[in-house]
DNA sequence: GCGACAG
DNA sequence: ATCTTGTCGC
């Protein structure tokens, strides 16, 4: 698919949050999807050479049937050091040389990590979605800000997750008995419709089947 | 100043 | 993220 950078990527931890504080301004948290989804895209990311390579693999599936129909990995130096809140500027440049790859242009993209449940409301998710002008959902297995009410084991069960006294996200139980999961709005989608897509995501693990084929195919070199 | 802190 | 064996449980 073809992509259009929008700024540089080499930057001072002070320009990653004029720029962060800037495009959160163009984040969209209302459905604007197309009515029916056909393709789902996952990313994973990895590191190699003590972290001074970055790997992005992307798979695109099916929405009905979750069938793999395309994936691709890229490799890239690795220019920004993990800094939390600063994700994004760690991994999207590789994910962003990954999706180019792509034959395909995926109708949403999962990520790794938060969309708005953000310091500045402005995830990787996010931020991909900003530059991609496409719907990206934020699908974290940690927290990064807020927190939430304790949540019922049943799997589809979920809490509002609160920082700074509005929702940001979710905390959703994406299989029974099991850790759950962060949900947030990246961009161009609602927390309620995010949720909704998640689950259709992930009939069976914890995780979404787009971001487990996309770390399989990145790990079975 | 003291913790918390996506991957 | 990554380094790593066996082990508990459905």
């Amino acid at each position: 698919m073809k992509i259009n950078q929008r700024h540089e990527w080499s930057l001072s931890q002070d320009d990653a949050i004029a720029i962060q504080e800037q495009l959160n301004k163009e984040v969209i948290t209302e459905d604007k999807l197309k009515d029916k989804i056909e393709f789902v895209a996952g990313v994973d990311m990895g590191f190699e050479e003590d972290n001074t390579v970055s790997r992005a693999a992307v798979a695109v599936l099916r929405y009905s049937d979750l069938e793999v129909l395309e994936t691709s990995i890229a490799y890239r130096p690795t220019t920004f050091p993990y800094i939390p809140g600063f994700l994004s500027f760690r991994e999207i440049p590789a994910v962003l040389d990954a999706l180019e790859k792509l034959e395909m242009t995926p109708d949403i993209i999962l990520c790794d990590g938060q969309g708005i449940a953000h310091p500045r409301r402005f995830g990787i998710a996010s931020h991909l979605g900003v530059l991609l002008d496409m719907p990206t959902i934020g699908v974290a297995k940690s927290l990064l800000v807020g927190k939430h009410e304790p949540l019922s084991e049943e799997k589809g069960n979920w809490q509002p997750l609160i920082y700074q006294g509005e929702t940001v996200g979710a905390a959703l139980r994406t299989r029974t008995g099991v850790k759950p999961v962060y949900i947030s709005s990246g961009h161009r989608i609602s927390l309620e419709t995010a949720i909704a897509i998640v689950l259709h995501c992930t009939p069976k693990y914890r995780l979404p089947e787009t971001t487990r084929v996309a770390d399989k195919l990145a790990s079975d070199r």
